[in-house]
DNA sequence: TTTTGTGAACCAATTCACAGCA
DNA sequence: TGCTGTGAATTGGTTCACAAAA
């Protein structure tokens, strides 16, 4: 763990560890190559390699990794599900509350522990198995549960606004759903996962 | 100008054009500087030149940049809204139902051609501005409406089949909501846009 | 064998630093 | 003066190629 990890890198082992997961629960294969992983994901087996060896760790023989071993490794360097982290969202229109029965937070270790929208009638006609309050109580409650990440689903117009208030707050990073470009503090982290993006990604790249 | 713009450098260009727009429709500037491009948006201002040099175009003064030409210049190069292109969803849960209402589309030169969804119940209960076909009928809609990308909102244990069925299409690319890892065609791009893996990016950089 | 792990080489991207321009 | 545009320098990332290990 001496040598710090790239980004790229790290976005790449976030991916891969899912991949492992994946192949563990429908596949019987125990060890897996940097081949294989190069004809699973598109990357050269060379830059898996890399990756892996830049978790410090040992967990391969002549014929490969060991799936669980590296799975471990990878978890344990990147504090992925090390502990439970709360999160919170901000907006419940539809796509606010699509989230709450998105399932890939089952396995996760992120939990949500609140969520928040401007209407008083919407938090309360909505049900969630975690409490819903008006926006007004964000900062408080953000601050008493000690919620460190923001999923940020409001209308555009609002969205701006809505990122400041989470600035103050101290709130580490957001998961931006809007197609607002947002300006944050440096402490703060942003990731963009509108579809609109992702549609201009795909066709800028064409 | 016969440079080609690097995948990085495309990704930022297309996060300007909407900032620009943004400044453009809530402020009365019609000139930016590299230097209040880099408040806003955090990358350098050498960066910021940088990229903007290499659309080719020279539309800056003393000043500094016009929006207005800069916005036509990225989208020209960038062919963001050349043309519009048709999407489809496949996928109609709450998350895929949620896109529905998304206002992003409306300013996008991306337009939602179909819906579909392996429940035909489903696909005859909601209504939306576009058609939805059940999952069988896939492949020939996509073929003869011409549909180039797809945004795969399907539950997590059918998202490989449906990204498989989606390549033997032809489509362009795949924007994808779900956190499983998809093996696609050589032909064919994936956008990950899970809120966990979001989630995760955020946690790891820590 | 086969496959990893890794220096070294290569290629890509960012930043520096300054000439040139309004 | 205050900005852009861009060669040159630098930093960062990927790939090569091969020794070492199983």
């Amino acid at each position: 763990m001496k040598k710090s990890i790239s980004k790229p890198a790290r976005e790449r082992l976030i991916q891969l560890v899912r991949l492992l997961e994946q192949v563990q629960s429908t596949e019987t294969l125990a060890v897996i190559t940097s081949a294989e992983i190069e004809k699973r994901t598109g990357w050269t087996n060379a830059t898996v390699r890399r990756d892996i060896s830049l978790l410090g760790i040992n967990c391969a023989s002549s014929a490969g990794y060991s799936i669980a071993a590296l799975i471990e490794a990878i978890k344990a360097v990147l504090n992925i599900s090390r502990s439970e982290k709360k999160c919170c969202i901000v907006g419940l229109g539809r796509l606010g509350s699509a989230l709450l029965e998105f399932e890939g937070f089952a396995h996760s270790s992120f939990k949500i522990a609140a969520g928040f929208d401007s209407s008083v009638n919407r938090t309360e006609i909505l049900s969630a198995p975690f409490p819903l309050y008006p926006t007004s109580r964000m900062e408080a409650v953000i601050a008493q549960e000690g919620i460190e990440y923001a999923i940020l689903a409001v209308p555009e117009r609002s969205a701006q606004e809505a990122a400041e208030r989470l600035c103050k707050c101290g709130i580490k990073g957001i998961v931006n759903y809007t197609s607002v470009v947002l300006r944050v503090n440096d402490g703060t982290m942003v990731e963009n996962i509108s579809v609109i993006d992702a549609l201009q990604k795909l066709s800028s790249a064409g």
